[in-house]
DNA sequence: AACGAATGTGCAATCGATTGTAATATTTGA
DNA sequence: TCAAATATTACAATCGATTGCACATTCGTT
């Protein structure tokens, strides 16, 4: 169907010179004279001659086009993320293939294995929930594909990597709760095996600390999506357990726990403030306005791509990095007691 | 950096045989001895080789690779699409490339022009809210790029179109308002060069029609997004003008007017009913819950990527489909006022 | 004994672009 | 005027896989 595209053959015919030729003089090469480059070159713009890309990939043994593996883009976040890496790609005349692993390991390995047998030139990587286990990516590393990991990585696995200061953003998001006057902030935290939830857990527990406020055990809850907090807040409420403050691993919890709140005729922030984590747009939406950790989307992905153009260009080997970015919290009234 | 893929003439290599044997033996071709099918397929799993993706490409003059061109990924509805595109493609083979046009014009037409000097196959588009102009997609039809459109389309190009029922999606979110009692609607609605927008104005109208309510004609404003709407139902309100219900082009609308209403003490839906469109994640999130349109964008993504396939598959030219999808009206607290 | 058929492999061209090297044409200098 | 130098251009191989066709070998048959 495709219709049949004008090659450097087709002109170098027309003019009956050689394709050789053809190909100096479209690049402007010092041994073709001025007046066959002017020929073929208007020739060529009369055609609309485009050089085909799959046959300079496989001369150039490199496609310029880079996977992605992204665990939902239906996350404010993520989608943040996915606009940085468009536009660094853009930049340096990349092209992107994006996947999701719907926060399933399975899918992720299925995900990685087609990139494996396909053009791609490098990856980038955020785990999804489930993952423990990392020979998909060992595989990819065989295969000289260069990797970075991008918000969730495995500390074990050496490579690139661009991530958010979740202890940072949790240690402001907590702290915040304290000199707002809570003392029993309940958390609602992600999966153990994914350090970015193990950092907001553990940013959240030293500012308990470094504040003197004892932290009561049972207060942290593992809960970490919208329908999960509506059932977990509900037992919350049941067992009786005190509590003036819920600050969780993400918004979408933090909507589920608001509802849930107000269903029971609790008022926010008056008898429980609500601190979420992410900035997700949805934080501006519901009622009221969710206190919140906004986190550089966009910046991680430019980053992330920029590192892993990096990585495709050198020669050598070189020390993997790691960058951090800085979060920031917006106080919103969820969580604003005093004025 | 890419370390040196295992090739059809390492195995040959290896094996003392033409490269050409060792292609047939691992397609299984009649011609080849088994013997020799088997030293090649034993050899080939030794080495872990796989056949170069981009080579195949040249050859068989097509990539397996499909560019989609989608509005704002952030939008519930988009993500749905895309999931439905990534699941048909995986089915048939096929890689998915996506870019975001952003709503914008301009950037729209940037991303077909990389994609036509790219390797992709065929492209998925779904329109930018400013788009009036389609010379850029007329450039793709003339390199033979088949065109499937999606949800948001140009009634003028001829080509394969996946959308939604507008129109009567429209019409049974009103005349629900209608039966609960309301009839003092306000819509607000999409840019009218985008035949969606237009349809569910249409839906709108016809409702009231056919049940024989009129309508005040300043009651449609235009308007579609969060922060738009935070402007507009201010002013609506304060303009003084009468209404008992507000019925959006979308569920980022519909939260901005809650919001708003709600600030000025309006009750939902006691005072003024609230239905949107799309069913985006946040109708369940916000409060109350929003009534609203739900869009089968999974459903819209496969079909679409199925359409698409069929074309480029097809030998002949065939006649252009379009197929439409149908809505339902999910309701909700933000519009039930009776039980 | 000789010929045709069946079987199994290799050669070479192809997809489109690039590039080292060889070859030809032109110019310059002695 | 002729050889050396320079300027242009063509040839052929390459990237990896595929495929029509030619070729070689073996077998059966008359």
């Amino acid at each position: 169907m495709k219709s049949s595209q004008v090659t450097i053959k087709d002109i170098a015919k027309t003019l009956g010179i050689s394709p050789s030729t053809v190909s100096r003089a479209l690049k402007d090469h010092p041994d073709i004279s001025v007046a066959t480059k002017k020929q073929v070159n208007q020739l060529a713009a009369e055609l609309h001659y485009r050089p085909n890309p799959i046959a300079l990939s496989l001369r150039n043994q490199r496609s310029n086009v880079i996977g992605v593996v992204i665990p939902e883009i239906v996350h404010f976040f993520f989608s943040s993320v996915i606009s940085g890496i468009e536009k660094a790609a853009k930049e340096h005349g990349y092209s992107v293939m994006f996947s999701q692993s719907g926060e399933n390991y399975t899918k992720e390995v299925e995900v990685c294995e087609t990139f494996r047998n396909s053009i791609i030139d490098g990856i980038l990587v955020s785990l999804s929930k489930e993952t423990d286990n990392y020979d998909h990516f060992k595989l990819l590393e065989n295969d000289g594909i260069p990797i970075v990991f991008f918000d969730r990585m495995i500390e074990e696995f050496p490579s690139d990597r661009v991530v958010i200061n979740d202890y940072e953003g949790a240690y402001q998001a907590t702290e915040h709760l304290i000199v707002e006057g809570r003392r029993r902030i309940v958390h609602f935290s992600g999966p153990q095996n994914r350090l970015i939830a193990r950092n907001r857990l553990k940013g959240y527990i030293q500012a308990h600390k470094n504040n003197g406020v004892v932290i009561d055990e049972s207060l942290v809850i593992f809960c970490d999506d919208f329908s999960k907090a509506l059932v977990e807040t509900q037992k919350l409420i049941d067992s009786g357990l005190k509590f003036d403050a819920i600050f969780t691993v993400n918004d979408f919890t933090a909507a589920g726990v608001i509802k849930v709140l107000k269903e029971n005729g609790l008022s926010i922030p008056t008898d429980v403030s609500v601190v979420g984590f992410g900035n997700d747009y949805i934080s501006e939406m519901i009622d009221p306005p969710l206190t919140t950790v906004s986190q550089p989307g966009f910046a991680m992905g430019e980053k992330a791509m920029n590192m892993l153009i990096d990585r495709i260009k050198q020669e050598k080997p070189a020390e993997f990095k790691t960058e951090v970015l800085q979060t920031q919290l917006v106080v919103r009234k969820s969580s604003k007691i005093r004025k």
